[in-house]
DNA sequence: CGTCTAAATAGAAATTATTTTCATTTATTC
DNA sequence: GAATAAATGAAAATAATTTCTATTTAGACG
């Protein structure tokens, strides 16, 4: 199994304990989490730590798509590891920030549909689905 | 057919002429327009404007449904105004930021398979599709 | 048509997320 | 153990958006 080390390699990024050290943050987070959030936790680790280090990491990590980002309604973006190469969405649970992966993707019938009725091309799409996930609604109803 | 004014009754907004005009900007811009950009033109119209009363409007009217949002894939934010009250998305064209309306949505079906395979409620989604419209991919394409 | 009141506004300042700059440090290559 | 390109810290810059507060104005009412 390739362990955080070997996935750096392969996206031809350094292996710097920073850099390993948000990795393995987000890795262990199982919520999604905000860059000030992941910085907030990187100087519990390390005495000198910048925030565009963690700003530039996060995007060098997504780009080269192991993390994944949220985009909240409110525009803020937060991030989440994902192991999960395909193309594909997430849920994401607005009450304990949980994310999961929804292995369904609409885009190739709007694709179709697009090229169709406007004769366009689709180069890209953002698509967040945001709601409350089974545990937290087992919560406020009370039947636990 | 209902004018400018009939509409912000509707939505319980004072008749003002500024926004009024912003209303008037929105609907003869047919492209998605940002605030600054909104705001550029207000202040040709009027000798004092302030950036917060365009933000505050745009947003009253998006909250009323009068206009729509686009968000960008660097999340900015524009606006532009859509007569169609009915739940749909927008294809939007990133070369000449024209918005059509795609009578399409895979919403329910999301909503099922979430419901089905995580047993959680869906809140809300944000979806946007960006590309080429046809005009633009002529101009380029030569074909003309 | 004047008066009243809540809503709307201007202008300035504050906030906040994010990015840039650049000198210094460090991981990798040889 | 050098050499070198990538990574980083710290401070400053940027830019979108919001807040604050005194003033103005639209719409209701008489």
């Amino acid at each position: 199994m390739k362990d955080h080390s070997d996935i750096l390699k392969e996206l031809e990024l350094k292996t710097t304990p920073k850099r390993l050290a948000i990795l393995d943050i987000l890795r262990n987070a199982s919520i999604y989490l905000s860059p000030d959030e992941v910085w907030t936790t990187m100087k519990e680790r390390f005495r000198a730590i910048g925030l565009p280090t963690v700003y530039r990491n996060l995007e060098e990590l997504a780009a080269g798509g192991v993390i994944s980002k949220v985009i909240h309604p409110d525009r803020k973006l937060y991030y989440f590891f994902c192991g999960n190469r395909e193309h594909h969405h997430h849920f994401v649970c607005t009450s304990c920030r949980k994310v999961d992966d929804l292995n369904f993707c609409a885009f190739g019938e709007i694709e179709k549909e697009v090229s169709r009725t406007l004769n366009a091309t689709v180069s890209s799409h953002i698509m967040q689905v945001f709601g409350i996930c089974s545990d937290c609604s087992a919560d406020k109803g009370g039947r636990q």
